[in-house]
DNA sequence: AGAAGAGGGAAACCCG
DNA sequence: CCGGGTTTCCCTCTTC
């Protein structure tokens, strides 16, 4: 059952604009997070009669962090210009402490067109882009058995819509690009999508991991160790943080914002 | 106690 | 050659 409705454009990101009575429904449902989180901790008591305080408090401390972060993101998107003339523009070099000091000369110098997305055309038949009714968490379990995945794309091709997009493929947009596809929710699944906070499947991840070393044309195997280290790469960068859960992530508003835009970019053309 | 997951330093690698 | 973005290895710590 869908608890959060997923629109595609982002809307229920933003708050403002022509969907902002989306945003309040939203809210409303978002209210019932804590009870669903509570629960995912302790299955073993749905009723959350005898639920630790600590993991309440625990719960509260993380969602107060989550709203600062969100409040300091928002300003920082304020003062980015991102009236800018493409659809999305990622400010790539910044980091969440050197925003700020970003003026618009050297930004635009630094602008490059976010080209990603790439494998949704490339991968065509196999990976449609089809924005699930809702993957949250709620509709979906880890328990949940292991499913066929969907082969590969080719490299070749992939590497060749790359160069046409000047850019290559990043890890977290990977991730986002696996978490609209119905086939990945074996391995990887919103556990509330509209702040962004993702999670892995204990049994499955490597099979992603994989997924993520093959497209990359590693030497070797990718490991779920190895990609979580370049997951933890992004909390210094500030696109993804680790949230205090297992196999638990969240993208920054920043970054889900614009993997949002650049869908809807995508889907524009 | 042991396994799984998290966290991070450091060097290597690849690519534009 | 340089910098960004990983990738790879390895070690320690925490949690279950």
């Amino acid at each position: 059952m869908p608890l959060v409705p997923w629109d595609p454009t982002g809307a229920h990101l933003l708050g403002n604009g022509p969907n902002t009575g989306r945003f309040t429904a939203y809210s409303m449902l978002a209210s019932l997070e804590p009870i669903r989180y509570l629960q995912e901790l302790h299955p073993q008591d749905p009723s959350s009669g005898g639920m630790d305080l600590d993991v309440i408090d625990e719960y509260l401390k993380e969602q107060t962090r989550q709203n600062i972060q969100t409040r300091t993101e928002e300003s920082l998107l304020a003062e980015n210009s991102w009236s800018c003339p493409f659809a999305y523009e990622w400010p790539y070099r910044g980091t969440v402490g050197a925003e700020n000091t970003c003026c618009e000369t050297e930004q635009s110098q630094q602008q490059q067109v976010w080209m990603n997305l790439s494998s949704y055309n490339e991968l065509g038949g196999q990976y449609q882009f089809d924005p699930p009714p809702c993957s949250d968490t709620d509709s979906h379990s880890s328990s949940s058995g292991y499913q066929e995945f969907p082969p590969s794309p080719p490299l070749h091709s992939h590497t060749t819509s790359l160069s046409a997009g000047k850019r290559k493929e990043r890890l977290f947009q990977f991730l986002y690009e696996m978490l609209q596809t119905p086939h990945m929710r074996s391995c990887i699944w919103w556990v509330q999508s509209a702040n962004g906070t993702f999670q892995f499947s204990s049994q499955n991840k490597e099979k992603l991991a994989e997924m993520w070393g093959k497209r990359k044309g590693n030497r070797k195997t990718m490991t779920y160790q190895k990609m979580a280290r370049a997951l933890r790469n992004y909390s210094r960068t500030g696109e993804i943080y680790k949230v205090k859960r297992k196999l638990t992530y969240q993208f920054t508003e920043r970054t889900l914002r614009g993997l949002h835009n650049n869908a809807q970019k995508f889907t524009q053309i």
